[in-house]
DNA sequence: TTTAGAATGTCAACAAGGCTGACGTAGTTT
DNA sequence: AAACTACGTCAGCCTTGTTGACATTCTAAA
């Protein structure tokens, strides 16, 4: 109720202008959002694919494939290929599960935690550039209208990640 | 300065914590972002990039083959992939530049201006929605933070679109 | 007026990363 | 013992990106 400019409180919010704005924001956006650690990807044979399990597993250790098929959105045959990579080059490691010997836990090694940081430095400095320009209240309204942006089960995935269970 | 519920003075919403929560948000938003545009696309033979493309096109009737190619970021061979098969179905044509007659000025057919509505509109109610929850202030920060969040050549593209003199 | 350069299209070949379908192997559960 | 689950894998296909080379047409400059 602060901000008044350009009728905060009207509906002008609304309006098919304004929401193209947002979307092409969005679009625009995103490509910065890639664009620091594609550079660092880009040469050393990954891809933006190798990024996001990298990142998901460092956030969650001992996450499993499952779960992990679960958040990325993928086949399992998509995944198993970047997996594979990772296994191979010594990034991530599989540990058989304690109570169910099925399931592979999956924890970065060192390798892949100092990727893991080179990529979410590059991805953080510039986001933490934007969120210093634009100020906490801003980025509260970021932060609500993307929640709402998501699909349920995405906004699930997105509030409900914590630590597996090892 | 009017919110002021967690810490919005202080620097507390620029921790890595904080940067994470940003990061994972933008990645599952922009899955919802595009999911519905998606979903008519998909079966119709078009994918994202044919979106893409016929939203700018849209957005700045009379645009040349190079100013669409500077804003997708696309080589010319990828971007022609996509215009061929959006001509010979008759949704996009190319006039001559009036001036310069080596340029192509693309514009929508009716029928490609449909197809626009129909993406758009599943589009622009998924953001509505997300804008109508989260409330007009949320919405300024939201669009103040991907601005900030943009390569400055994009942020130009973004801000700059008008209509090119046909 | 030639000539260089710009705007566009196109062929070919390749790569990343999605997808489906089918099948195999452990390990768990009933 | 049988059924189900978690995971891996082979094969093949699609979209959309890439590089490199070359052709055409038009503009602009020397």
């Amino acid at each position: 109720m602060a901000d008044n400019a350009s009728g905060s409180d009207s509906l002008l919010f609304l309006t098919d202008e304004q929401l193209r704005k947002g979307i092409e924001a969005m679009f625009f956006a995103y490509r910065g959002f890639t664009a620091d650690p594609d550079r660092i990807l880009e040469g050393l044979d990954y891809g933006r694919a190798h990024h996001r399990a990298i990142h998901f597993i460092h956030r969650a250790p001992g996450m499993t494939v499952s779960s992990l098929l679960g958040i990325l959105g993928v086949t399992k045959q998509s995944l198993n290929r970047v997996l594979r990579t990772l296994f191979d080059d010594g990034l991530v490691e599989a540990r058989v599960g304690k109570t169910d010997k099925r399931e592979r836990r999956l924890h970065l090694t060192d390798k892949g935690a100092a990727l893991e940081r080179a990529l979410s430095d590059a991805q953080r400095a510039r986001m933490r550039a934007a969120y210093r320009t634009a100020g906490p209240q801003a980025v509260q309204g970021f932060r609500t209208v993307l929640e709402a942006m998501m699909d349920p089960e995405m906004r699930r995935q997105y509030q409900g990640l914590r630590e597996d269970s090892p």
